[in-house]
DNA sequence: TGCAAAATAGCACGACCGTTCTATTTTTAG
DNA sequence: CTAAAAATAGAACGGTCGTGCTATTTTGCA
């Protein structure tokens, strides 16, 4: 519980129980398979894609059998943003914290984003598509999504700054610049190779990456490596 | 007509007329006026979110007169898509063309670029959102799409070519690799301004541009300039 | 085992969608 | 000015959507 969490978005819904929990009511069951089956499905169509009868048809149930587990589309579209959130949590942000503090943690952070990306370039992503979905909508979708996404970028800022207190990069350049540019680097991955599909696009992103980082570090108190 | 053009989307149809000409017949100036339009909707909801019936409500037309110039949801779409390329390329790439070869032009094209989506920040920019819409969904819209885009970054790669040739940036580097790297400030620039609403984002991806100079640029043979 | 409660199904509703068909109006050209 | 052609309107269609209402089935607990 002293593990630093990437934010808490706005406070879950007291019936939705620990995924862990060996006792776990039959309604929740299923509603957890529903939004698994919902996240896939939003990542593939978006979530303004996503339609109750066609998530019904995917996990066998009617259309108000599964209505009835969120009470609108709005709480199922949230459900989804809050699923991916917890996912992109424990795949992306935790096992990077495993690392140093300094450019070790930044790197790992930046290596495990780009794997999720890469499987996101057959699967989709809802941070990318739901950014186009509702940037000019209001309401509690956006508020999820952008917050949601916002906690993900002050961690990226939390790890540069540390990496200049470690003195490993530069305290000449602002940390949001870097959170900037790495962002535009995952940004066009997706892009390049999701819709262009024009191949080699990771690999154009892992080499823009280590630019930003040999820009910005500071040689001095850098560890020798064998080369 | 000498003038490089971005590309050649798939062949228009015949009875487009040419804007300039006095002559226009009055089918071909409401349709001119139902695109533009459709432009300004499809930009704020979408391609996918364009519709029939809400077009018809702007034009002040009825859903089947509107419907009866373009044959199909389709080819509408397709049609803004068009017109888009054919402002994209009037505002951004010709006025860049007049810029001598080399970094001026490339910062040229890149300064008409920033304002174009600038602007856009409010509007939407249909490159990006149709981008997500038509990931996973073959057809003609998303190759009008697609072929209007990489005419653009392929504008971008030559324009990095010519600075090499001219002397003005290094030949280690790719020039696919720095088109990326511009890319990806564009679109960070429209997520976090125009879905996270953050201030500085345009300052951010014109200092990302600058470092990108700035790190392939050959500091030989670059005219003194007085500062 | 029985009973309350939760979960699910079935059905219908109004709204909007793209598209088609036919009638009417407007424009163009001889 | 007139007749052909083009442009536009109006109504209707089948389809999908989210949602509400009412049964019916299934679950969990005393």
């Amino acid at each position: 519980m002293s593990l630093p969490k990437i934010s808490t978005l706005p406070k879950r819904t007291l019936d939705s129980a620990e995924p862990g929990k060996r006792v776990m009511l039959k309604g929740q069951q299923t509603k957890a398979a529903i939004i698994d089956a919902a996240l896939g499905l939003a990542s593939q169509i978006g979530l303004e894609g996503l339609s109750i009868g066609a998530l019904a048809e995917v996990t066998g149930m009617s259309k108000s059998g599964v209505f009835a587990h969120f009470g609108s589309r709005e709480e199922l579209q949230i459900s989804v943003i809050r699923e991916y959130h917890d996912r992109f949590e424990s795949e992306v942000f935790y096992p990077a914290m495993q690392h140093a503090r300094g450019v070790p943690r930044l790197q790992a952070m930046f290596d495990n984003w780009m794997v999720q990306t890469s499987n996101e370039i057959d699967s989709g992503c809802i941070y990318i598509s739901g950014a186009v979905e509702f940037d000019d909508r209001a309401g509690p979708v956006r508020d999820a999504l952008a917050s949601s996404v916002t906690s993900w970028q002050a961690a990226v800022r939390r790890a540069v700054e540390q990496a200049q207190e470690a003195g490993h990069l530069m305290r000449e350049v602002e940390p949001l610049q870097v959170a900037f540019e790495v962002h535009g680097l995952i940004l066009a991955l997706h892009y390049e190779a999701r819709f262009l599909k024009v191949p080699g696009a990771a690999d154009r992103a892992r080499q823009g990456f280590a630019r930003i980082l040999e820009r910005y570090r500071l040689l001095t108190a850098v560890p020798a490596r064998k080369r």
